[in-house]
DNA sequence: TATGAATGAGCATTCATTCAT
DNA sequence: AATGAATGAATGCTCATTCAT
């Protein structure tokens, strides 16, 4: 009896490795080798379950966008800022994360499908977004003011904002800072709307 | 005596066109004969004015940095909100900065070198931006409640988030949506304190 | 189970197809794909066997000093000076060896390590054949009244300085001039004492 | 009026910075404008004095074979072993002779032209060195059962060999080790006959 | 399935040579 | 005569991909 194997599992397996290796080695630079090392396998054997370099790549994306979506819903519900703040550069996971996110960043520059799903993913986090700040608002917890939408597109940015500069420079970052700058920005849009302005 | 040339002249006009190919066919991509095209020369003379590739790009990211320091300045005083909104992607010359600066980011993960020049321009935007707003604050333009040092890191990763949003997908993100949001991310935090709660 | 190779078998084919590729085109001259063709293979391939150039050409060094030893030793015993003769360009293959051999020299002046390799082949040539020398004027069949030592490194001498001579005018010297003038040299300084002429 | 150059004192003064630099960087590996630099020229005028690099490379092996040459007439007559000791690797001068002497003999090994210029030097050291034997011969001076050219042949012999073995290991052949082997190689051959031992 | 040897296109880099000034 | 900017051919090296076992 041949060797009965999970295709899609291995296909994670391997993807988690490329993950592990862009964070070493850079996007730009990591070769099939360095992915094979890491996944504890051999260049033919990721050829077997991928179709080619690219394909690899941006499987390690999507596995990236999954953690991430997966890993917001699990934070449970309470303050969204806080919330929000799961998703930043705060923990060794999350740093890996983000350093791949980041790379690809480049990479869709000049790679229109690559931009797509990107683009994708940022819709699916706007509407999510988007729909908790509704409720939040319904349930008088934030300014209702303010469009969900708006709110939703204010924190992707600001999170991004910092995902970009501490992941670039983490001594300069601890969370506790990454946290509070979180809170400078967000904070006075958010807040429930007794704490906005009468003119 | 040969042609005289003005060899830092030359240099500028190469790292020019190499922003240019850069912006055309993405960081990860270009080739040195791509650059040479846009600078209308050959790899040799290429090779002439730099150390390499490395070097070439290392310039070409400066010259980004230096595009962008000196226009902010130029913007001339008035609203912070509308100076810092120069430097979002809103028109050509700048979402061709933008996505190299961009690219950049995904390279220096790898690269410490490349992260310490990166973080040495944050530093000084960082350092530039308080001065300004400690002084916009004085005039009474700007929330005195806030720490000069933190509004700065906060206009910082707006401008941030938004240009990788924007780069990312300009069509969705004209000048008009990018302007508006940052003055919806930003307003709360920086509006005058007399605009602040009452009662 | 991919086809299985003997590392070090196809290296030392590798190695083999440079010392031909050297002979034919010069140390100077020989690109990689010269010694590919003469392995039969691509560079590509050698690149798998070897760490670059200067790697694969140190390794046909080796090999010629290897061959130069092994063979010497196979001589089997006999007259000491015809034993050195062996090593002299007399032969196709002694011809190869030595145009190889040459041809380090030259680049061995400006390279330490390649000097150091290169005196520490002379250093273990000498050794053995002081070693040689001792035994054979222990059984009385050499001049006692030499050092051992200053003997080994006369006929190593007299061995180099009859190489590059003819390897450089190969039709000036065929083996039989060769041989003499090897014997006018060493046979004078080693030969037994009572051999030496009473007028 | 034009500045007055000495066409044949110039290509000199290239030929020995093409020496210094051979010297320095290896023959192998010596650029234009290492030469250039040496000479405290650019690459246009050695291009103005010779007809490229292979031209200037030939020269500077002339230069050297010239040196040697002259030097060694210049020793004045005396014992024939101790003239032939100055044309070693004795000094710094002949050092740099040696340096570029030995690179040409791997380049020689495979263009016919070079190995034809070389052979014709060493055809005119035999020449020479054969007629002051003969001499020495005659006036009792050197033993006269040598043939004068294999005599001729066995000092070139052993001064090749020697200034192979003392370029490539410096600091193992000071000048009294060379001259000493050369004594011991070519002194039993040499002496008058009657100063051979009678037991 | 998995392996890893072999391939070969792609690219940066080096450098002799040309030539306008 | 001298300069040095510009050229572009030559070549080593990298690495994704293929495929026999």
């Amino acid at each position: 009896m041949p060797k009965r194997v999970d295709h899609a599992l291995q296909r994670r397996r391997i993807a988690d490795a490329a993950i592990a290796a862009i964070g070493e080695t850079g996007l730009d630079r990591v070769r099939l080798v360095d992915v094979a090392r890491a996944a504890d396998a051999t260049t033919g054997t990721i050829t077997h379950y991928f179709d080619g370099k690219d394909e690899l790549l941006t499987a390690a994306l999507e596995r990236v966008a999954e953690s991430l979506v997966e890993g917001i819903q699990h934070v449970g519900r309470g303050d969204l800022i806080e919330r929000a703040a799961w998703a930043l550069p705060v923990d060794d996971a999350r740093r890996r994360d983000w350093r791949v996110w980041l790379s690809f960043w480049g990479r869709a520059i000049a790679r229109p499908e690559l931009a797509a799903t990107n683009n994708g993913h940022y819709e699916r986090f706007r509407t999510r977004l988007a729909a908790a700040i509704r409720e939040a608002q319904e349930r008088g917890e934030l300014n209702e003011a303010v469009d969900a939408g708006d709110a939703a597109d204010a924190v992707i940015t600001a999170v991004d904002g910092l995902g970009v500069r501490a992941s670039l420079d983490p001594p300069a970052w601890p969370p506790e800072r990454q946290r509070r700058l979180l809170q400078t920005l967000l904070g006075p849009l958010l807040a429930p709307r007794t704490a906005t302005p009468t003119p």
